[in-house]
DNA sequence: TGCGAAAAATGATCATTATCATATTTTGCA
DNA sequence: TGCAAAATATGATAATGATCATTTTTCGCA
């Protein structure tokens, strides 16, 4: 399952999308791709980063553990996605892990040639800069979020969020296509399991949104961002 | 009060440490000084950033103001650090407001100047890009500590990081010299004021810290980062 | 130096959410 | 296909922390 960077599906979308051809074999001349299970590793929290994951396809969700052993999501990668270039560049072991929740492929890049190819394309290197900083403010709007909003809000904008990310297409683009337990739930939010499933059944009471199976469907999104905003007050 | 930056007390434990003299001086060339008294603003989320700030002296406090008119700081700026780079990497509007809590001089480099520099020296671009990804694992660190620890877990460890941070020279290295009232300490913790003040005199019964005014002073470091980490669970 | 406002402190009460216990349902897989 | 384990669901209870009210103290500044 080697598919040369430059046949990647997911490239058009990813931070590779305007790599030169050159630069693009370079990356793919070493990296191997594998095909990994749900719940297989990518990567464990405070070991050395020795190259870069590209999701191809399948999902994966990148945690940290805390003191007390609960894990908190970070964030969730779907295919195009990059992981690990934050502690390339800081050049730190890895701050958190990452593990599939969806069967797929990952392709991983020696440190060595992204190194490399950031060293001699500065446009490119600008741009991994760029997307960091990005994140850096995704991550301190997430941090308000969690610090000042219930966990009814939360519960609403992540199911926003996530519909918005992985809703499917077309007809059935209410219906949220990603294999999350309620436990993931909970660990993207930041409550108890048992505060996820109470608050899902009151959202589907209001008919917000219903459940079928472990999918989520969102039948009311304008009434979901109520809920996240503010609930009445 | 227009220091060049080559001259900066504060330049070597800055990110401007080891930029060669000619950078510098560029650096210096249209940059302004000016004193801010407590309560003035640097800049304001959502406006767009013309230029970056170094704190020459005096103390700033880096927020964002939630929906509900919430104040979260994300974090405190002391003399030598920068303000602002952030948005400049990621080419977006500023995602925070800056205020000043103790009076001080702020300088300010035009963006072009910034950006020039960033431009012809990549060691530097690299140095900057490391220090935003760095601070992007920090921000993970600290979404985590709101989602998952206590507010007197989280209490506990800001007192200490507080300590490290502004602990004072010498014998009254235990007294924490950051003008910081009640409701800022709230502010960085993510809980209400009254909780912060009654924690503060749980702490003082327990001798970890004694008050005197608003300053605080760290009797017991160890009591407190046991605090921090379990309470005896 | 003293006044008024802001900050800190304290008390009482309430809401949200965690935790523990226990069904019930679903799912993986032998 | 069926069984055990995992996930989901629901109930009862407790704890944490928010909110509102009030008093006391501190501080800025005229």
């Amino acid at each position: 399952i080697r598919i040369p960077c430059t046949l990647c599906a997911g490239k058009e979308h990813s931070l590779f999308a305007d790599l030169p051809r050159e630069d693009l074999d370079a990356l793919s001349l070493h990296k191997t791709c594998i095909r990994y299970k749900k719940g297989q590793t990518l990567f464990y929290e405070g070991t050395r980063p020795m190259g870069l994951f590209c999701i191809n396809s399948g999902k994966v969700k990148v945690y940290k553990i805390s003191s007390e052993g609960k894990e908190q999501i970070l964030k969730l990668g779907k295919p195009g996605d990059f992981l690990g270039y934050r502690a390339l560049i800081s050049e730190e072991f890895y701050n958190s892990s990452a593990t599939v929740i969806e069967e797929g492929a990952m392709c991983y890049i020696p440190k060595s040639d992204f190194l490399e190819i950031l060293q001699k394309n500065p446009a490119f290197f600008r741009k991994m800069a760029k997307r960091v900083a990005h994140e850096l403010g995704l991550m301190e709007q997430k941090l308000v979020t969690i610090a000042q909003k219930s966990v009814r809000e939360r519960l609403a904008a992540t199911l926003i969020m996530l519909k918005e990310t992985y809703g499917m297409e077309g007809d059935e683009s209410n219906l949220i296509d990603i294999a999350l337990s309620r436990e993931d739930l909970a660990n993207i939010i930041g409550t108890a399991t048992e505060t996820v499933i109470r608050l899902l059944s009151d959202f589907k009471t209001q008919k917000l949104i219903s459940l079928q199976g472990k999918k989520i469907k969102v039948l009311n999104p304008k009434g979901l961002v109520r809920e996240a905003d503010f609930y009445g007050r």
